[in-house]
DNA sequence: ATGGTTGCAACGCAA
C-alpha cells in the first residue's frame, strides 16, 4: 500500500500537480491540507475521471483537508472531541482496518500569539483522542502538515529556530507525546541518520538555499511500523513552477 | 536587515 501526504496550499492552484503526482506514483491513498475550498467547490469529478474517491473537509479562504482514495473508505470523522472547531483541520476515514488521520496542525503564528496557544490546545486534545482511538484501532497512521519539526537534524539552522514556532520546547514536547502513545516517524525509522526537509519558505529564495524544515511526517503504530518499507520525501512538485511550499511525503507499507 | 513571497479576495490576513 502507498500513502502520500501533500499541503497543497490552494487546491484550485495546484489541481494539475496533483492529478499528475497521482498518474506517477498512483498512491492507494493521497492526504491533502490547505485546500482552502468549499465543499460545494470541491474538484470531485476531476478525481472521480483519474478512479479515486474524494472525501473532504473544507471551507473558504484557509485550511481545508482531503482524502484522495482507489477503495472508498468508511467511518468519517471532521472533527476532535473536546475541541469545538470551525476551522477543517481534521479528517479521519478508515481503509481495510487501517484507520487513517489526515491533520493540518495549526501553525502557531509566533510563541507569544494566541494562535501559538490554539496549537498547543488543538495538539493535546489530539494526543487524547489518539489514545482512545489507538486501543479500538492498532493499526493507525497519523499523517498530515504537523508545523512541528521534531528535532535539530530536521532544521536547516537549528540554533536559529531553537525557542522559534515549529522549533519550539512545548511544540516538539506535544510531538514527543503522540509518538510515546505507540506511533513512529516513518521518515526516521528508515532514514535514522537523514537530513532531509519537507518545507522551504517562498521568500529568500530558501528552496535554492536548502534552508527548510521536516514538519510534514507519516507517523505509523506499532503494528504498522513493522510492515514499513519505503518512507521518503519527493522534492519534485516544490521545484515545479507554481510550486507549494511543501514537499511530498509518500510512505510504503507491507 | 525584523526584510521577503504566495493565495485569497479585494486589503490586510494567514502562512
Amino acid at each position: 500500500m502507498k500513502i502520500a501526504t501533500w499541503n497543497v496550499n490552494s487546491l484550485r492552484v495546484r489541481l494539475p500537480q496533483v492529478l499528475e503526482w497521482i498518474g506517477v506514483h498512483q498512491p492507494d491513498i493521497f492526504a491533502l491540507q490547505e485546500t482552502k475550498l468549499p465543499d460545494t467547490d470541491f474538484p470531485v469529478e476531476a478525481f472521480q475521471q483519474i478512479g479515486y474517491q474524494a472525501t473532504f473537509s473544507g471551507q473558504r479562504t484557509y485550511n481545508g483537508v482531503a482524502i484522495l482514495s482507489r477503495q472508498p473508505g468508511s467511518e468519517m470523522v471532521t472533527d476532535i472531541p473536546g475541541l469545538e472547531d470551525v476551522q477543517r483541520r481534521v479528517l479521519g476515514m478508515t481503509f481495510a482496518n487501517i484507520r487513517v488521520f489526515n491533520f493540518y496542525v495549526p501553525n502557531g503564528e509566533s510563541v507569544t500569539s494566541e494562535k501559538y496557544a490554539y496549537k498547543l490546545n488543538w495538539l493535546a486534545k489530539c494526543h487524547d483522542y489518539l489514545q482512545a482511538q489507538l486501543k479500538q484501532y492498532p493499526e493507525m497512521i497519523l499523517l498530515g502538515d504537523f508545523n512541528i519539526a521534531p528535532e535539530e537534524r530536521d532544521v536547516y539552522d537549528p540554533k536559529q529556530w531553537e525557542g522559534q514556532v515549529l522549533f519550539s520546547g512545548p511544540e516538539r514536547q506535544a510531538f514527543q507525546a503522540i509518538l510515546q502513545l505507540g506511533f513512529q516517524d516513518g521518515f526516521r525509522l528508515l532514514h535514522p541518520d537523514a537530513q532531509e526537509f519537507s518545507w522551504w519558505d517562498y521568500r529568500l529564495n530558501a528552496f535554492k538555499r536548502n534552508m527548510g524544515l521536516r514538519i510534514d511526517h507519516i507517523l505509523v503504530s506499532q503494528a504498522l511500523a513493522v510492515k514499513c518499507q519505503k518512507c521518503f520525501i519527493d522534492k519534485s512538485l516544490r521545484q515545479a513552477e507554481r510550486p507549494s511550499d511543501h514537499a511530498v511525503v509518500v510512505m510504503e507499507i507491507e
